[in-house]
Order: C-alpha cells, then structure tokens, then sequence
DNA sequence: TACCAATGTTAGCTCTGGCTAATACGTTTC
DNA sequence: GAAACGTATTAGCCAGAGCTAACATTGGTA
C-alpha cells in the first residue's frame, strides 16, 4: 500500500491491523475492568461494551488464542502480560485523544469520539496529539487564547 | 445510546449513519474525479479506489437508490445536487483534518491518516478542527512556537 | 442435596463490503 | 459488419462482528 494512494476505510482499518478495533476495544475494556481484582467476568465485559454475552464470548475466545488473555471456559478474563500492555497502552491513548478534545472544546458526545478516533489514529499522529497536548498545557495564556478564539468564531460564523 | 457508556467502535460506526463510511469514500472520489467533466465512469472510480470493479458497480448501484448519483447501466456516474453536495462537504472535511496533521507535523502516512479520521469525526469536532487550524493559521509565532515545541520533545523523550 | 437464578456457550442468522470467475455490453478497428 | 478489447455486471464466496434462541454450567440457598 503506497503512500499516495486511496483506499477506502475498510481498506485501512483492515491493514496493519493483526488486532482489529473490535479486540481493541474488548482489551481496553478487560484492563479497566481488571484493574481492581486483577480480573474481570464475561457477563460484566459484555454489559460494560454494550453487547451482548454471545458475542463477548466470541471475542474473548480469540484474543484468548491470540495470547492477550488467559481464559477458560466458565473462568474469570485476566489479561496476559501481553495483554496487559496493550491494555495500558489503549488506555494511555485514549486518555490522550480524551485530553485533547477536551482542550479544543469538546464536551457533547466526548467519550463517543475518543472511542471513535482512538481506533483511526497511528503512533504518529498519537505521539504528536500527545505533543500538541502538552503543548497548551505547559502555556496556560495560549490555552486561553485559544479558547476565546473558539468561542469568538463560534460566535461570529456559520459553516 | 447515552452519553455515558462504551460501546465497540463497530457499533460507533453503525450508529446515526444512513450513510456509511464506505459511501462516503466513494461519495468523495466520485466528487473528485467530476471536476474536470462533470462526471466520471465505474472503471476510474474503482481504480482511484483501488477496488475492484465489481466492488464499484454494486457501490455505485447503492447511491444510486440513495439518489445521490445519477447511474444507469453501463453509463456515466455523476452527482445529483444532493450527492454534490456531501460530496463537497466531504472534500473540505478531507483538506481540514489534512491540514490539521500537516500542522502538528504529520508528513509519513499523511493521506492515510486522513482517510481514517475523516470518518470518525462528528461535526462539532470537525468544526473545533477548524478553528485550531484557523487559530495557528492565524498566529505564526504561536505555530512557530509549536513546531519548535514537538521537535525539542521528540528528541528528549522517547514514549 | 437439590434446585433456581445468574452467568456463559453454541449454533446459526444478518449485514457490510471486500473478492474472483464468468458473462455481457459497446466501441474501435480491420 | 465481425472480431477483439476494454469496460461493466452478475453471481456467489469470504470474513468480521453484531444478534437471538436454545442449551449448559455453576454456585448460593432452601
């Protein structure tokens, strides 16, 4: 897949991807559930994603075989130390695209669009949010110019 | 689907999209490739897309029914005004997140990344976009500033 | 201890959007 | 005007990840 070429989204979301945003999704999920007992439940993991048993239990089997989370029929889901990795890793990340809606003024829909482009971004453009974010947040006179420039333009456009 | 709880990023996708992301791909191209003749033809599009061509005609044959191009059999695919006007609309989010990332220094994978995050976006965040594109825009020092700012981190750290 | 409720699994369905193989159309060219 | 080539369509397959219905397991309590 060369640099100048399109692709449609399935097309990009598919590549690079031996983890899809689904199992992204589940392991982010499994490392906040398991961060009081170490473990979490499939009942539970399904209820907190908003999907049914049937399909956490699919899912969980997978990343069970791909080494990300020990699980047994019937057992508790603890991650792998693999698992547990990627499980910081994603949160950091969403953490940070989080922190950085945040900063640009988003406050409606903030966790549905974290969730959303936490998947879509690479570490590039992660690290250099990350950047962005520090940025304003180690100049809180820029931050607030910032913020009443949003707030001036809203006031004075519509596009 | 509240405010406050997690879902799979799938079920993020699904949601409030009559049109998918998919369509919106196609949508954009087909927009891109009529600015020279009003029109352009199933054989392009695909490779633009670099799809196959059966992938296209069924596509195709969907904005269809959605009249949001003019399409029969063998013939030309050209926007309806409606379908010119997302396909516009889709075109200038494409340029605002482009921007955006040439901004924070986004240079490897710039047109991938772009792809991805136009998809996920919802309008608020586009707009909030915008005008942080706009703010440093604006503000060459302050840029100047930032850009200094992410190489000066990106040699000291490593994360 | 035996049963019931809560939790989990299996089987099999749906939808989207890729793909290939085979076929059809349409235009240029001889 | 017929053949050949480029373009487009149809049919049918695949994988991912939802879903429901039906069934299985487990463990707490009578």
């Amino acid at each position: 897949m060369s640099e100048e070429e399109f692709y449609t989204f399935q097309q990009y979301m598919k590549k690079d991807m031996a983890i899809t945003a689904s199992m992204q999704d589940y392991l982010e999920m499994i490392y906040r559930l398991s961060q009081n007992n170490g473990y979490t439940r499939l009942y539970d993991l399904a209820a907190a994603l908003n999907i049914q048993p049937p399909s956490a239990t699919r899912m969980v089997q997978k990343l069970a075989k791909l080494a990300l989370v020990d699980y047994k029929k019937y057992g508790v889901i603890a991650l792998t130390e693999e698992g547990k990795q990627m499980g910081s890793f994603l949160l950091a990340r969403h953490l940070t695209i989080q922190t950085f809606l945040q900063l640009i003024g988003i406050t409606e829909g903030l966790l549905e669009e974290t969730e959303k482009i936490e998947h879509t971004i690479n570490s590039p453009t992660l690290q250099a949010l990350r950047k962005l974010v520090d940025f304003f947040q180690t100049r809180p006179e820029t931050l607030q110019e910032l913020q009443d420039y949003m707030k001036i333009v809203e006031a004075s456009k519509e596009s």
